[in-house]
RNA sequence: CGCGGGAUGGAGCAGCCCGGUAGCUCGUCAGGCUCAUAACCUGAAGGUCGUUGGUUCAAAUCCAGCUCCCGCAC
């Protein structure tokens, strides 16, 4: 049995979801995905990585600016579907499209709802410092990130977890969620769970300003900024007039002025306690582990970051 | 043509502005010291300075083209 589909999703953390649909057996009648854009140094126009997925497997893939206007809204209703899947699309889904398919619409989330709803909930849980976290499957509705939960899969968020990390397994976790929520649904057992309000917070999406490193807030926040943002869009902080990222970061012990080495390992004073930064990369060269970076770039204890 | 940084022995960098015998930190190898060591000491190997061409008595260094890498923006 299979259910005919389409897939709706852009980023890297939607393509193993839609792969994993595709070995399920399902029918995948068409991938959406926000449209190519200019991106990247030279401006060239990029698809989304969900986007060449598709082409790859010869999957037909549409991308409207929009789904509001009527005439995308016939085409998505025309595919006549069995339900719709939405992995970090990117777009707003109006009712006509969440109600066009029979099964209507599901959409995998990062994040143990109704915590961080919204658009940027494996960061936010990162830097928020979270001890636990997940994926769920859930019923789309209006609202953003509002619908009854279906399936869930819990991870702990580890001291050493960066984005990257988590991303990946949590899109790792999410593949195999959906799978099995598209199953239930297909043989009639699906049973969603309405969420409670209780614990509902906000994920807004990373704004540049965030991802600058202010030495004066205590280290446990500056080690979860660093980690929450690597390695995109990169937590960074200035040294001699030249921005450095901090990729990876461990709390350390010490007490100083804030920004300031406070040995000749990377070991930065914050507000309150201190963090060592244990992977860097300089505006225009590549990311190295501090040791490889410290030999090109000695930094002695007493020296200052802003 | 979106803005900018970069390409120097295995790694990370300096040298380039003010052309003239290629340097630093580390790694590697050999030897020494030590109960011992990723520690310390001594010595050695290893580079057509990204590529093509130009200027010059002389180019890592100045000029032009090309290739590749990266940061920002998105």
């Amino acid at each position: 049995m299979a259910l005919r589909l389409a897939f709706l999703g852009s980023p890297d953390f939607a393509v193993p979801s839609l792969n994993a649909l595709i070995e399920a057996g399902h029918e995948i009648a068409c991938v959406y995905s926000r449209p190519p854009r200019p991106a990247g140094r030279g401006q060239t126009l990029r698809e989304t990585p969900v986007h060449r997925f598709a082409l790859e497997r010869g999957i037909e893939v549409r991308t409207p600016k929009g789904l509001k206007k009527a005439e995308a809204q016939e085409a998505f209703a025309a595919l006549k579907l069995d339900v719709a899947v939405v992995v970090a699309y990117g777009l707003i889904l109006p009712k006509p499209i969440l109600e066009a398919p029979r099964l209507g619409c599901i959409n995998l989330h990062g994040s143990l709802l109704p915590r961080w709803r919204g658009a940027a909930p494996i960061q936010r849980a990162l830097m928020t410092g979270d001890r636990l976290t997940g994926v769920q499957t859930m019923q789309m509705e209006e609202g953003l990130d509002t619908g009854p939960i279906y399936d869930s899969a819990e991870t702990a968020i580890e001291a050493d977890d960066t984005f990257a990390s988590l991303h990946d397994r949590l899109a790792a976790l999410g593949a195999p969620l959906l799978v099995k929520t598209l199953a239930a649904l297909e043989n009639g057992s699906a049973h969603a769970k309405p969420q409670s309000e209780d614990g509902m917070v906000y994920a807004p999406k990373i704004t540049p300003a965030e991802a600058r490193i202010d030495w004066s807030k205590p280290a446990r926040e500056v080690d979860w900024q660093i980690r929450g943002l690597s390695p995109f869009p990169g937590a960074w902080f200035e040294h001699d007039g030249v921005r450095v990222k901090a990729l990876m970061s461990r709390l350390s012990q010490g007490e100083g002025a804030p920004g300031e080495a406070l040995d000749d390992e990377l070991k930065i004073a914050c507000g309150e306690g201190a963090v060592r930064l244990l992977r860097v990369q300089r505006a225009g060269k590549a990311a190295m582990d501090a040791d490889v970076f410290l030999r090109g770039t000695p930094i002695s204890a007493g020296a200052r970051f802003s």
